[in-house]
DNA sequence: CTGTTAGCGCTTTCAC
DNA sequence: GTGAAAGCGCTAACAG
């Protein structure tokens, strides 16, 4: 436990200052005038006495609590760790602590954690959540507690009670089946978890396919990891004969996909061409290394903790923002 | 920020009680002798009003955070991910927050992490460093801060501030070659980084050899990682001919070692074996799948986490322990 | 058995 | 410009 640290009371009985003089000098507050040498007086014994403020009396004060939530799926899955380095960088930064939380994509654990965000465990959340809608989010406006989501889509005009970086699942989706077509491919099938972000991918794939005239087959299994890809392709040869490629709606689906066509004894990416999108680390390790799309998680969630810290200073004001974030295509060997 | 939330004064009124009698019916402390038809009464209200204590106002009179350190290299690095789910589970369950806290490896961050641990921003930590020793945590053991390091071997006897939970990675790495040698390898290599746990990786791979009368040959790199795996081969190639098996320090180095023997058209298992440490989910993922050892890390470090609170709340005492973890090597194709 | 009281370290009126 | 004082919600003596 804490001992022996120096408070407030300590720094002013050495400066010859009240320890309230201490609190405002340290505080550049609003309205306060204190000769600049007093502050630099105070500032100096502060450090001497290697004075830090004590977090827990500050937050029971303020009711600030100089920690963010970054609630995710599952750290485990190899998408997330990036995003939450990118938060932590941030927080580091600003002597914010993080704390990140885990909701398995159920809806029961995102709105747990949601409530202890309401009951004032932490000053803003970061958060990918899967099954909740804005409505969720109205009463965490109401108590000024930012939110940034981080999502697969532009969010409609209504009024916004948080922030949402998002990055158009469906225009790269696009660009990745685009880039198979202009490799001559035209016979061109697509893999897919369920739910979550499976209708933008999907409509990506079919709307590039439109406009090339052909038609679209889409697999879909339940999950989207490892084994659905797996799952995914060996029901979809069952159907049908093979494609030329494939493109899986992220990269476990379509590490799982290549293995089986391994197994079939195809080559990839002559016999059948895959692609993937996250550019998780294992991409570039499978053989052959992944072509995939890069959705730069760490910044973007560098920037979306930067937003609420942002707020949470009144740097930024006003309605929630839609932001669109940058992705890029990775090409490697497998299509 | 957190309105809106009841306190022991709300519960106080509306149970005919005082706030302090809430506060000792809440908290089953020692000596109270409160009947046990009031504490019902009390935590009937508590509920109704929803109370949850500000865990602010807490740790500004108890000097407990209720939160926990988890301070590692990097959440990047493949290997991490599981281990902070570990803690994340236990601390979940115990109503305490976890900080994950990354290092980089550094000296210089480890040390700064241990300043602010000091400071009682967290209760304790669990972590894995790299660069500091014993005396480093004397402070935090005199300030009855309670500390558990996940290591790669046990400690010597001297009285320990710590617990210390550890994977005995002489033994694993001498099964591992054993495995090897049992398969017929004669001609067995071993590639590793330098520094950190290099030293007792590379003495069990040899301890194996020498009792099967094999000469060792030991290929270092500087770093721990894919391009270290690369770098290694290439170097051991330039050296000497081609071994039948390679031992490698992780599964980084191990995958990476893989990229350069099937460019150089070998194949593994066949004309290499390889065989990786650590487990991480890349690990099945490459082709062929890397045979390696798996080490548990979630569980560990679920039992550091419990570890931590159990000495928090005295339900463990006494000197330092060191506590053996189990390890477990998973055939897969590459040897 | 329960209530009164003090105070953790800090921010924030409000006087001087 | 600076300080005194109140109080955030809680725990822990201590008194009754």
């Amino acid at each position: 436990m804490g001992f022996n640290n120096t408070t407030q009371k300590d720094v002013a009985t050495k400066a010859g200052v009240s320890q309230a003089t201490v609190s405002n000098a340290l505080n550049p507050s609003s309205e306060l005038n204190i000769p600049s040498r007093t502050i630099e007086r105070i500032k100096k014994v502060a450090n001497e006495l290697n004075y830090k403020p004590n977090r827990f009396a500050k937050a029971l004060r303020t009711n600030r609590t100089q920690t963010l939530a970054c609630i995710i799926p599952d750290i485990t899955n190899p998408f997330y760790p990036a995003l939450v380095k990118g938060v932590q960088r941030t927080c580091e930064a600003a002597d914010y602590d993080a704390v990140t939380l885990n909701t398995d994509g159920s809806k029961d654990r995102e709105m747990h954690y949601i409530e202890l965000v309401k009951q004032g465990r932490y000053d803003g959340l970061i958060g990918v959540f899967f099954n909740l809608d804005s409505s969720h989010f109205e009463e965490l406006a109401e108590q000024n507690i930012p939110v940034v989501r981080l999502e697969s889509n532009a969010r409609a005009q209504a009024p916004q009670f948080f922030d949402s970086l998002y990055v158009d699942d469906e225009s790269a989706f696009k660009d990745i089946t685009q880039l198979l077509i202009d490799k001559g491919h035209t016979d061109i099938c697509m893999i897919s978890g369920k739910g979550g972000p499976q209708h933008l991918r999907v409509s990506g794939y079919k709307k590039a396919l439109a406009d090339a005239d052909i038609k679209p087959f889409v697999q879909l299994e339940e999950e989207f990891n490892e084994n659905g890809g797996k799952m995914a392709l060996q029901k979809l040869l069952s159907k049908r004969h093979a494609p030329s490629a494939i493109v899986a709606a992220n990269d476990l689906m379509a590490i799982g996909c290549m293995r089986v066509i391994k197994k079939l004894g195809l080559s990839i990416p002559d016999q059948i061409a895959v692609t993937g999108f996250d550019n998780i680390p294992a991409a570039e390790l499978v053989t052959p290394a992944l072509t995939t799309i890069d959705r730069f998680q760490e910044d973007s969630a560098a920037k979306a903790a930067k937003l609420i810290i942002g707020r949470l200073n009144k740097q930024v004001i006003g309605q929630g923002q839609t932001i669109k974030q940058p992705y890029r295509i990775i090409r490697r060997n497998s299509a």
